[in-house]
RNA sequence: GGCUACGUAGCUCAGUCGGUUAGAGCACUGGUCUCAUAAGCCGGGUGUCGGUGGUUCGAGUCCACCCGUAGCCA
């Protein structure tokens, strides 16, 4: 890292005369006017040998695995591509020590690049789940049966699109079916800053009393299968949560499932079965292949949408039934049957929604007493998953809301845009970029 | 500075091959139910589609430039 004029680059130019730092290679005769940004030293000159990866020679191969239709999102296909026509520089492997990482056989003092290791951990941890015959048969072999999906930020496209394949290949291994690009977390539309001290740390999150499901409906609700960053604000946070998740999916679970439980002894009976009912359950039916598709596409957000959506025809058509009103009125087995039926949408609910809050997809499997949550199920003519006679309950919420009080604790006093500009104009560099591990 | 993207309602986002009056949820608001986590249901208003110019019978969509934002530059 360097801080001065940079050659060639860094936020200097934009905003007139500003000074940058910069994380780039720079090349010898650009050198002179930077010094270190801590100690301010002058760069020192020396001489020292690497390794290099040949990447050139895999040119005809990268330019193949990239046209592959559904490796990449094609926003990042073209960022790479361009860096592909650019022309490929063979790729420095070795870093000197003092470094982290793992020392070269045969090269003293030298160790690994990370980058060249990192991704090596991919395989690393599936010989760890499975041990390495079926590692290398059931995984990464060549042609072995599996679909690697990378799930990467937009920072590491490189390492993870160029790289990365020419070393598999290489190294006679198997490439990824995707690299499934994301955008990065913003707070309130601006980037994450440590020495700003803007960002939330899981600790402080977890001590405000937030519920990690909460996050984590968040993140789904926003993220598509484009590179597209996700701002994180404590509104949205709130109304996400306490909107789709809480007052729309819980609320229809616990309105279905409590009068089950108080009023029908916990017993489920044979779905009502009359035009409307066989319509609302024809409606869940779609929607569910449809959040199918869209789990296949890594589209969680529109997983999402449509999971909300069953939610609403649910809430909708307890309000048309009013097996309350029902039971009042002496049709206690027309409630207990429509409520049946909702308790079968409560396990539709559940299967979809397990794959992003775990834990309420499995308190909610265990108050519905029936079979394990199964996406294969949820089909045209196969019937209702919860058998007659299938004991639910105890019932209990399955998600809680996000309160204010909570809010104000991780976001406490956050100050207006305008002087969090202020504060950023007054400072003397811009931010250090990058800081990953491959900086 | 170069490359690749992004900019649509107060907020988060859809918008296919250029084609009728640009959509959804939230927020806001009027009415209403009372089973349910004070939750639900029905209805309602909201847009210089970042800017300028161009191509076209017709542009949110295509082209050029500009502004802003983000990532990368081995």
């Amino acid at each position: 890292m360097a801080k001065g004029p940079v050659p060639n680059g860094g936020p200097a130019t934009t905003t007139g005369g500003r000074w940058g730092f910069s994380t780039k290679s720079l090349a010898p005769p650009g050198l002179d006017s930077v010094s270190a940004p801590i100690c301010r030293n002058p760069p020192v000159r020396r001489t020292s040998h690497h390794l290099f990866f040949k990447l050139n020679d895999f040119r005809d191969l990268l330019a193949k695995f990239l046209e592959t239709e559904g490796r990449l999102d094609p926003a990042v296909r073209n960022s790479v591509k361009a860096w592909l026509e650019a022309g490929l520089l063979d790729w420095c492997i070795s870093r000197d020590g003092p470094y982290f990482g793992f020392p070269i056989p045969g090269h003293e003092g030298k160790y690994f690049y990370v980058w060249l290791d990192a991704p090596i951990g991919y395989i690393a941890s599936t010989e760890k789940l499975v041990g390495r015959e079926r590692a290398l048969a059931d995984y990464w072999g060549q042609s072995a049966p599996s679909r690697i999906v990378h799930f990467i930020g937009k920072d590491i496209v490189y390492f993870h699109a160029l790289f990365w394949p020419a070393v598999l290949h290489a190294a006679g291994l198997k490439l990824p079916d995707r690299i499934q690009v994301h955008g990065m977390l913003t707070l309130g539309g601006e980037k994450l800053s440590k020495s700003r001290g803007r960002l939330v740390t899981a600790r402080e999150y977890l001590d405000a009393g937030l519920d990690p499901e909460s996050l984590r409906w968040y993140y789904a609700a926003n993220l598509s299968a484009a590179p597209n960053d996700l701002p994180l604000t404590r509104e949205e946070l709130k109304n996400r949560v306490n909107a789709e998740l809480v007052k729309t999916l819980g609320n229809f679970v616990s309105r279905a499932l409590r009068p089950l439980e108080k009023d029908f002894g916990g017993r489920i009976v044979e779905p009502a079965d009359d035009a409307p009912s066989r319509e609302f359950w024809a409606k869940v039916i779609e929607l569910s292949s449809e959040i199918r598709q869209a789990f296949e596409a890594i589209e969680l957000r529109d997983a999402v949408q449509k999971l909300v959506q069953i939610g609403f025809e649910a809430n909708r058509y307890l309000q048309d039934r009013a097996p309350w009103s029902k039971r009042k009125a002496g049709d206690a087995e027309g409630a207990h049957r429509d409520l049946s039926l909702c308790a079968n949408v409560a396990w539709v609910i559940g299967t979809w929604i397990s794959p992003i809050l775990p834990r309420a997809g499995e308190r909610l499997e265990q108050m519905l007493g029936g079979p394990a949550f199964d996406p294969a199920k949820i089909a045209a003519g196969a019937g209702f998953p919860l058998p007659p006679g299938t004991a639910i309950g105890p019932v209990s919420h399955i998600a809680t809301p996000v309160s204010d009080e909570a809010l104000e604790k991780v976001w406490p006093s956050q100050p207006e845009p305008a002087a969090v500009e202020r504060v950023e104009q007054k400072g003397d560099f811009a931010p250090p970029k990058g800081g990953g591990a491959g900086a």
